[in-house]
DNA sequence: ATATAATGTGAATAACCGTTCACATTATAA
DNA sequence: TTATAATGTGAACGGTTATTCACATTATAT
């Protein structure tokens, strides 16, 4: 029986990978070392070769979340120049972010185990989110500016309700066990928010 | 030192309660027996005297929780005939809700330590929640009748979209500590909403 | 007032989890 | 090839938590 071993960098990354899905797909509780270790064939204490503790290890994890939520907001406005367009792939990038990775967001943001003791990751959590919200905000002033939005609309608000298209679905989509649609009623919100949106 | 005994129904509510408020303050971690024990000044062991174990403690709390959400349903309905009202105040009386009662609902759905291998407890909080969807479509529908509301709006997706009116909002608010100001936004996404909702 | 049931106590138990450590195995550099 | 560092292993430890149990205390009915 031949042990393989890898890199600590390719360790960490694969670590904070299962690590993620583990907290997307069962919650902090499913978020312990020994799940951890077991898909990627090696035992729990080897994982403290690739990092110190587990705080580390949740901390890589959300830094994963992180880069991975943020780029869809990069990758969308490569994609097209319109800023309704934009928004509308943005919904549905976030749609099927969820899909595949089951509820990670609302999971780090509502599960207190995650940074209760940690203020530090709690305000990088608050950054994050704070962070999402300004791209929307700056696709919608753009928008504005380019009069395809109205302009008594105030970004800040939009930007949440943005938000607020995908959250209560996902929450039934998840509690449905994948039964409810969600991508249907992201577009039928999408429906009514973007005609809201658009200037007259 | 003369020990005061209760009834095991009052004791039960008290539980209940202090389990609820655990649950939306700390999360499903900070919900031990010893943290519901402290506050009512018993031992946790004594717990068992109310409640079989830890499971039907957590139901007890959930079922507490789901008719403090419903009840506000009633509330608006009995305050005021006019539907477009009504869902403002619904609006109002859910932010007042999250404040007092912290993040019990996003906790609840969201923590799968509360129902990961309890079905029957997952579709519990299922039912509530289309519960609930459900009373802010009929009042959406009755301001259609009414003509008060614009027919041409799907009812299940602005249900949707009022819940997402909170959610995000209260995000915010719960991971700045209380400083994002929740009920402004509220407001204004009100008026957002409400303007969509408007027949002409 | 007294017997009996209900409620509260504190110690004990078993399971789980994060973490450490001495040792084994594999990769890498000389 | 060989020496050395990096990576993986399995056993062990301490802490936490839910749960049980024999016992003490308080309420309630007769």
């Amino acid at each position: 029986m031949s042990i393989k071993k890898l890199g600590t960098e390719v360790r960490q990354d694969q670590i904070a990978k299962v690590a993620l899905n583990l907290l997307g797909s069962y919650g902090m509780s499913g978020l312990n070392m020994k799940n951890v270790a077991r898909p990627l064939g090696i035992v729990p204490s080897a994982i403290y070769r690739h990092f110190k503790n587990k705080d580390e290890m949740v901390d890589a994890a959300i830094t994963y979340f992180q880069e991975r939520l943020l780029s869809n907001t990069n990758a969308v406005c490569a994609e097209t120049p319109d800023s309704l367009e934009r928004l509308r792939m943005l919904l549905m990038r976030h749609i099927k972010f969820i899909q595949e990775n089951h509820q990670s967001l609302p999971r780090i943001v509502f599960s207190d185990d995650v940074y209760n003791r940690h203020p530090e990751r709690k305000t990088k959590v608050y950054d994050l989110i704070k962070c999402y919200l300004k791209r929307i905000g700056n696709i919608i002033s753009q928008g504005q500016q380019e009069g395809r939005i109205r302009p008594d609309a105030d970004p800040e608000t939009l930007s949440l309700m943005f938000l607020g298209m995908i959250q209560p679905a996902a929450i039934l989509w998840h509690m449905s066990d994948g039964r409810s649609n969600v991508t249907k009623h992201a577009e039928m919100a999408w429906k009514i928010f973007s005609e809201y949106l658009k200037a007259k």
